[in-house]
DNA sequence: AAATTATTACGAAAATATTCGTACAAAGAT
DNA sequence: ATCTTTGTACGAATATTTTCGTAATAATTT
């Protein structure tokens, strides 16, 4: 299950927060652009369907959590845009990632242990 | 300039092919998937207003070429990509495409050199 | 208790992306 | 010369995604 821009945005707030209501959702969607209390609501519905959320009854307003893990879900991603943008090769998007981007001492050495891990298997 | 999925598969065949006409194009497309040719035809028509492609008129007919460069597009569409899913750490991304992903011996060296540059600058 | 505020549900509008039908013209075949 | 094939243009139908207006109802405030 592939979700939608959107509906990312969204996962991401509740992989970062465990668990929000739609006015909390709705609230730090608008730290970075303007929607409407309603237009969020209406997504959240939506991802209730698509069985990406699952909801709780608390009071009269409802609690939200996701419910696709966030390894799976950006696993799918990934997989998608490397086939799409990158022929299927999950090296040369490496490569690439890495030759555009500022690396500290630390993440290299990271990386390069994940390299050992992967050569000593 | 984000080019969407279907448009992401008629550059890539341009970016192989150097040019094609739209006949070759929707050819290739149908190895993958049932697409009709005036489908095909209205994309590059789409695409050419857009600025994604340029065309030529030869005979009757019209050779399209990409407009847009490889490099640059998918630095474009890797750079959205990591600040929708991985929130903004190309280092995150990196990581999770070498762990799920079965990497040769020549690959793994290509990357160990690549890392040597990086720290060598 | 009446008014205001906060919440959900739901349909529909708006925006974007994709697909296709029809018309028309040129080139090639009979 | 007529018919068939191959191509473009273009509007419109479909499909998908995003946004929002309105109604109903519960909770809170005055």
């Amino acid at each position: 299950m592939k979700p939608t821009e959107s509906e990312l945005e969204i996962l991401q707030i509740l992989w970062q927060k465990e668990e929000a209501t739609v006015r909390e959702i709705n609230d730090q969607l608008n730290d970075q652009r303007e929607v409407g209390y309603t237009t969020t609501l209406k997504m959240m519905q939506i991802m209730l369907e698509k069985g990406l959320v699952a909801r709780e009854e608390i009071n009269r307003s409802h609690t939200y959590k996701a419910a696709v893990s966030e390894e799976k879900t950006k696993q799918v991603l990934l997989n998608k845009f490397v086939a799409s943008t990158f022929r299927g090769s999950a090296m040369k998007l490496v490569m690439q990632a890495l030759g555009n981007h500022e690396a500290s001492k630390e993440e290299l050495d990271d990386l390069k242990k994940l390299i050992k891990n992967i050569e000593n298997k």
